[in-house]
DNA sequence: CGTGTAAGGAATTCTGACACG
DNA sequence: CGTGTAAGGAATTCTGACACG
C-alpha cells in the first residue's frame, strides 16, 4: 500500500492527530506525503501506520530529532507490525 | 483494500474518467462511494478497479441497465483481475 | 519544542440544470 | 442514454504567523 493518494482530513481521521501534527512531522521529514498540483498533501496507508508510530515515540518521550536519526528503523519498526 | 478514503480528483487520475462519468456510475449505482461529512465522496482501490471494468464494459456496448443486473459478476469479474 | 489557533486565499467537490443526440 | 459544461455555493487544504512554555 504504498499509493500516496489519501487526503490530509482522512488522515486525520485514521490517525487521530490533527491537522497541525501531521503537518509539523512533516516539516521534520518524519514523513514524506506527495504533493498533488493543487499543493494538497496525498498519504498511503504506509503513511498513516507511520504516523500512528511516530505519535506514539512522541509520547514516549522522544523528540523529532531522535525519530529522523531512527527514520530507518522507524519504517521498519512500522512495517514490521502491522 | 476496502477502506474508502480517496477523493474523487483522485479517482479521476486513477482511472482516467472525467469526475462527471464516476458521478454518473455512481447515479446508476454502479458503484457506492462512502460519503465524508461534508458531502464529498470517498473511494477505496476496490472501487476504483470496478470503475475501470465498469469503463471497459461501457466501451463494449453494455449499458448501465444491464451493468446493474449484473453487479454481483462485475464486482467478481473485479477481483478476479488485479 | 510541539502544538493550538485565527487569517486570507486557492483548490476541490457538490448539486441541479441545460445541451446534444 | 451517457457525457460535457457553466454556475454558485460549501467544504477542504495551504502557508506564515503569533502564542505558550
Amino acid at each position: 500500500m504504498n499509493e500516496k493518494v489519501i487526503s490530509i482530513g482522512t488522515v486525520r481521521e485514521l490517525t487521530g492527530l490533527t491537522e497541525r501534527q501531521i503537518r509539523y512531522y512533516e516539516e521534520k521529514q518524519l514523513i514524506f506525503p506527495y504533493r498533488s498540483r493543487g499543493g494538497a498533501r496525498k498519504f498511503s496507508f504506509e503513511d498513516v501506520e507511520r504516523l500512528k508510530v511516530i505519535h506514539t515515540k512522541m509520547k514516549d518521550g522522544f523528540r523529532t530529532y531522535d525519530l529522523r536519526r531512527s527514520a530507518a528503523s522507524l519504517l521498519k519498526f512500522d512495517s514490521g507490525r502491522s
